[in-house]
DNA sequence: AGTGGACCCTTCCACGGTGGGAGGGTCCAG
DNA sequence: CTGGACCCTCCCACCGTGGAAGGGTCCACT
């Protein structure tokens, strides 16, 4: 208050904003300087408004998108920590995706550990249940497959399977079925590379990108469904102790 | 191979790219299509690139830059391993770095829970060492600061003080400082606002975050140097259990 | 009373990676 | 032969920031 005005740049190396990003805060309104001189344009700020600006500053390092930070510097105390410990999930959310993908990134670096072999996947008689879902929702949705399918399922055996199409689209169909005393749906024989996954289904993109680069090398042709055995399935164990089987069916070419 | 060539689009779903990305891709050189009609300019990608174009995925996935995954794809097996582990570790670092800034948040969210009084800061004969240091550097600069304040000093007591000036600029100049035999430094007595910060250093802001406001509130107007006391310090204890008062100097405003 | 240099102003462009849309060509099945 | 699904290129927008151009303003030191 009072006449404790700094510029623009004594007032950026106090809360550690760029004056850069000062101005853009003021064109934004998320913070407007105390005083702008009518004719020469300087911002003038007071030492009061370093707590929004150190807020700001605060939420911005924990990448807060600037729109969020106005409505949380807005908002009165009692609503503001709600929104902060809003944040904080997202912050959360991003931390455990990052996890996952560095646990991916690493197994890469690994190399493959993957035994690719070509098999003939039998024929099954499958006691089914199928949906629609989009392609980010397919854990969810085969999850909850599983569910409707083995509280109809009787005298079912194990392992369940899983049935998915080659590429992955907006209203893709998947289903899942199991072996049970009233099959609604036969799979042929057919000649097919397969491999073994171990951990979290979060990763079983390795060994996609494995069986698909086999696969390719070899110029044979894929072909859909693609089944997945959950051999130690979630329930059974810990996501790092599942074991699932991948079976592509494959065409020679031409 | 042969001429088991898909389109754009069915590729495109088959690796979880959107069609956008292939042509950017394309462009970009990372993933030259396997062929491209030279007549309609459609684009054939062959079932062998789905390899590439699942690592790119994966990668892009895991935040790394293309011209990163561009190097990736185009190195062999042994280099490429290595790689993988540098992007491993950034994504590491992140990580490390989000946590910190959750707590952060997360302790924000708990709206301050700071105790700031006003006192009258002592006087101080200190033995002392500086040194001139960039805004991100401080925390390296101060440790090294004190690791050389207390080979020099003798017949020295705690607490270790850091002195800082209010703003942070290209090339701030730091101290640090201890009672000890043979003062080189004398800060005068001075009306001063305080508060006590338990926890690791990361979080100081906050600390400062609740000075400045209460500073700001109340009108006054700060003045260098910022005194940081610390009272348990690296060493003595792991970082969630440092101690750190923090004193900076007022005056009454005009 | 100048003058130099530090500071400030606005405006425009760039980044990276993606999506959207316009405006138009191509392919295949009914 | 026609409709719809697919493909093409080109331009623009997003977010938050930095850089640069081109010019005004302030202050301390001659």
């Amino acid at each position: 208050m009072r006449d404790e005005l700094l510029t623009i740049g004594r007032f950026a190396r106090l809360c550690r904003l760029s004056v850069k990003q000062l101005r853009h805060y003021d064109e934004l309104g998320l913070l407007t300087p105390a005083h702008v001189d009518p004719h020469s344009g300087y911002r003038n700020y007071s030492r009061a408004q370093a707590r929004d600006a150190l807020t700001i500053a605060l939420l911005r390092d924990a990448d807060v998108p600037l729109p969020a930070i106005a409505e949380i510097v807005r908002s009165a105390a009692a609503e503001r920590s709600a929104l902060l410990r809003a944040e904080g999930e997202r912050l959360a959310a991003r931390i455990e995706r990052d996890r996952e993908r560095l646990r991916l990134l690493e197994r890469l670096a690994l190399d493959a550990p993957y035994d690719v072999s070509r098999t003939v996947a039998p024929a099954l008689a499958l006691m089914s249940v199928e949906d629609v879902c989009d392609p980010d929702g397919i854990g969810e949705a085969a999850g909850a497959l599983v569910g409707r399918l083995l509280s109809a399922a009787e005298g079912w055996r194990p392992p369940v399977v899983g049935l998915f199409p080659l590429d992955v689209r907006e209203g893709m169909r998947v289903a899942v079925g199991v072996e049970a005393l009233s099959p609604n749906l036969r799979l042929p024989e057919t000649d097919a590379v397969t491999t073994r996954h171990h951990g979290p289904y979060a990763e079983l993109p390795l060994a996609y990108h494995a069986l698909l680069s086999w696969i390719g090398d070899r110029g044979l042709a894929p072909r859909a469904p693609v089944r997945e055995l959950y051999l130690v399935a979630p329930g059974e164990a810990g996501p790092e102790e599942l074991i699932t089987d991948i079976v592509i069916p494959v065409e020679e070419p031409k």
